[in-house]
RNA sequence: GAGGGUGUAGCUCAGCUGGUAGAGCAGUGGACUGUGGAUCCACGGGUCGCGGGUUCGAGUCCCGUCACCCUCCCCA
């Protein structure tokens, strides 16, 4: 037992009512997406450390801190994907996406890597879905992320509250932080200690700060969505008009900022009240495709992360109606054909290599929990005949092998 | 990177001021040779996370270390 070799730190197996829970979400997920005419995207695991560095920000902690990078054999600073996004707009760029048709949308699902202290819901490999629109700009296509985002979280009957914000745009953002700087300094005495170093590094993040004083304090703070201009007030305002016409609850959070450099106008979140996390998050990324190198591209997503999704879903019992088939006595031959013929229609048929008597093997499928009991003995071999016992109504029929 | 908690049987855990390791559940077999969800009996199973120290003697005390869980930071 103490050479036994354990799954590395934070990397974990997901298997059993976890994996119930995480295939769950996918599918809805992908079932959703479908609805909307999203196309996958298998993207590798691993990109160039510099593909993160220029889209998620060389002074963000997930790149400075989080990032699993390597020297490949050239000497090359490789990187496991730290989210999403990012490889997904270099694909659309390397493919050239973007001279094939006006928009295009794409969704990814897989591993993504972070080396943090892993806690509830957190891991270094998680895994998330998401999904991007690339080249509109308008309204329409944040309000559509949004849309499924609320489709998925309903459909896995998980209550959140959706809020959403404005960044604004290059035109005016830099004016905003600018007011933002000024104003935090004036007040630098009533913040936290953690906020009074966040201030220089990347004020905005500020305003997402926990601590009871600060939030106080931030309450006259000025609102980046004061100082956006006639475009991106537009944007936000046509963006709330089209929710306001749909079902979809959602309120404004004027300290809604993200931790990623990339994001422009409109971002949101998805905030568990019972979780206090962020279980689904997107928004725009206007500058992004062409900080990578492609032409100017608007883009809008969303990404879930699926572990801490499945925290929230409730264990689930499904009855599978499934079959064992128990041979009892020397009718191996008989009752292996008996469950090929079940499996040829379709059913789901376990074949029991339980030793014992009949009374073990019923106590072994009543614990495993299959619906019904084949049993074969050499009675129903001779007469070409099975015994099927129903073991949840605890009745049973003795049929023709050709009436399964 | 900072802080807190926990490591004893497959699982959940007890084990007092140091004196040879325990329960429940699960497993296997039997009572019961072709009928489960119940009962009873028996059996197997542990370098007490790892390393060192104190002691005649350490699961228990001390030091170190590792892992897991949780919180902060950060983020999905």
């Amino acid at each position: 037992m103490s050479d036994e070799i354990r799954s590395v730190r934070g990397f974990h197996d997901i298997l059993g009512n976890d994996l119930k829970k995480f295939r769950r979400i996918t599918n809805v997920v992908r079932r959703i997406l479908k609805l909307y005419n999203f196309e996958e995207i298998i993207l590798p695991v691993v990109e160039y450390a510099e593909l993160f560095q220029r889209s998620i920000g060389e002074v963000t902690d997930i790149v400075q801190k989080e990032m699993f990078t390597f020297q490949d054999k050239k000497g090359r600073w490789l990187a496991l994907r730290p989210e999403g996004t990012a490889g997904t707009v270099r694909a659309y760029i390397q493919h050239r996406m973007y001279a094939e048709r006006p928009y295009r949308k794409l969704f990814y699902e897989g591993p993504m890597f972070r080396y943090e202290r892993p806690q509830a819901g957190r891991y270094r490999q998680f895994h998330q879905i998401g999904a991007e629109i690339f080249g509109v700009g308008d309204p329409e296509a944040d309000f559509e992320i949004i849309e499924i985002v609320y489709k998925i979280l309903k459909e896995l009957n998980i209550t959140v509250v959706i809020e959403i914000n404005s960044l604004g745009c290059l035109k005016c953002r830099p004016a905003y932080r600018e007011e933002l700087v000024t104003f935090l300094n004036e007040v630098e005495e009533n913040l936290c200690e953690v906020c009074k170093e966040r201030k220089d590094k990347n004020p905005l993040r500020v305003l997402d700060c926990k601590v009871e004083t600060c939030r106080e304090t931030f309450k006259s703070s000025p609102k980046v969505i004061d100082y956006l201009c006639e475009e991106c007030k537009e944007h936000f305002e046509r963006l709330q008009s089209f929710l306001n016409s749909s079902d979809i609850p959602y309120r404004i959070n004027p300290s809604l900022v993200r931790g990623l450099d990339y994001y422009s106008r409109t971002v949101f979140e998805a905030v568990s009240d019972d979780l206090s996390t962020t279980i689904i998050a997107g928004g725009r990324y206007d500058y992004l495709v062409e900080q990578l190198g492609g032409p100017p591209t608007p883009a809008t997503g969303f990404a879930v992360g699926i572990e801490r999704t499945a925290l929230l879903l409730p264990d689930v019992e499904e009855d599978v109606e499934s079959y064992i088939v128990i041979p009892f006595g020397e009718v191996k031959e008989y009752a292996m054909k008996v469950a090929d013929i079940l499996r040829s229609k379709g059913y789901t048929v376990e074949f029991s290599y339980r030793r014992g008597g009949l009374r073990k093997q019923l106590e072994y499928a009543d614990k495993m929990g299959f619906r019904y009991a084949v049993i074969i003995g050499e009675d129903e071999m001779k007469e070409g005949k099975v015994t099927l016992k129903d073991m949840r109504e605890g009745v049973q029929v003795t049929k023709n092998i050709e009436e399964l």
